[in-house]
DNA sequence: CAGGATTAAATCGTGCACAAAGGAATATAT
DNA sequence: ATATATTCCTTTGTGCACGATTTAATCCTG
C-alpha cells in the first residue's frame, strides 16, 4: 500500500509552504505585493545596493525565467527600477525606488506577526529553519 | 535592516519544497506525472475506493479550482475516471483506472530514492515531518 | 411542497515556477 | 583578428495555486 500524502515528508513541506503563504497573505496585501515578490524585496532590502537578476536568483533560488516577469511587475508597481549595467550590458541591475525602500518600514512588523502565528518560540523556529534548509541544500547538492 | 531570505523560516520551507520537487522530477518523469499529480494519485492508492474531489482536496489541501483541471489531465492520461455520484449528483467520484492502479507498483521505489537523496535516517525524517506538519496545522488553525 | 439557504464542482483571471529555445554581449582560443 | 564558446537575460508554453464567481443539486424551514 502506498503512503498517504500526510505520511510523506515532502508533503509536510508542501503543505507547510502553502499554509505559510496563506498566513502571509493578509499582511502582504497591505503592501500590495505577493509572497515571492516579498522575498525579492527582502533580498534588496538586506543588500547594500542594486543586485543583478542572477544575484537575486541565487538568494531566492529562482531562475531568470521566473524572475524577469516578476521584476517587471515590481517595476510596473514602481517599487524597483531595472537598467543594463554599462560595464557589462548582459547584466540587468535591479535597484529599489524610493517607494520600494520606503516599503521596508511598513514590512518591519511582519516577521514578528508570523512568529506569533506559528505559536513557537524563536529558538525552536531557528533550529527548524536550519534543519529544513540543510535538507534543501543536501537535495540540491545531490541532484547537481 | 530587513532579514535576508536565507534567515527566514518561511524561506527554508519555500526553498526545501522547490528542491524536493526537483528531486522528484526525474523519478516522476518516468511515470509521466507531475508532483501534485503524484500526491493525488498517492491519496487514491492509499484509499480503499474512489474519492470525491473534496475528499482529495482535504488530503492534499487543495481546493476544487486547482484540482478540477489537474484531475482532467489525469483523466486525459487515462489514469483516473470521473463520474457523478448517482446518490448525490453534486459530487464527482474519482476512481483509478487499471493503468492508474498499475502505476502504484512502478512508483513503489520512490520514497526510498528520496530518503536516500536527503542523506538522513528515517527517524530524523519522521521527526522533522511531524514538526513541520505541526507548524502547518497551527498556521491553518490560527488563520481560520 | 415551495422558496431560500447551503453545498459541491467548475470556470475565469492573475501570478508563480520551470524547461526549452533564443538572442545579445562578453570571454577565449586559435 | 576571427571564430567559438560562455554568460546573462528574455521569450514561450505547460502546469500548479488561489480568489471570486457561477452553476447545479440538495437541504431546510415553514
Amino acid at each position: 500500500m502506498a503512503l498517504a500524502p500526510s505520511d510523506m515528508f515532502c508533503f509536510s513541506l508542501y503543505s507547510a509552504t502553502h499554509a505559510m503563504q496563506q498566513a502571509y497573505r493578509p499582511l502582504l496585501e497591505e503592501l500590495g505585493v505577493t509572497y515571492p515578490q516579498y522575498l525579492v524585496l527582502s533580498a534588496l532590502w538586506s543588500s547594500d545596493g542594486p543586485l543583478t537578476v542572477g544575484g537575486i536568483g541565487q538568494q531566492v533560488q529562482l531562475d531568470s525565467s521566473t524572475l524577469t516577469p516578476l521584476l517587471k511587475r515590481l517595476e510596473a508597481a514602481e517599487l524597483v527600477e531595472r537598467s543594463r549595467d554599462p560595464k557589462d550590458e548582459r547584466q540587468v541591475r535591479v535597484a529599489l525606488t524610493e517607494n520600494g525602500s520606503a516599503l521596508e518600514a511598513k514590512a518591519a512588523h511582519i516577521p514578528e506577526c508570523i512568529l506569533e502565528k506559528t505559536g513557537l518560540d524563536i529558538e525552536t523556529l531557528q533550529r527548524l529553519r536550519a534543519e529544513v534548509l540543510a535538507v534543501a541544500d543536501k537535495l540540491r547538492a545531490t541532484g547537481a
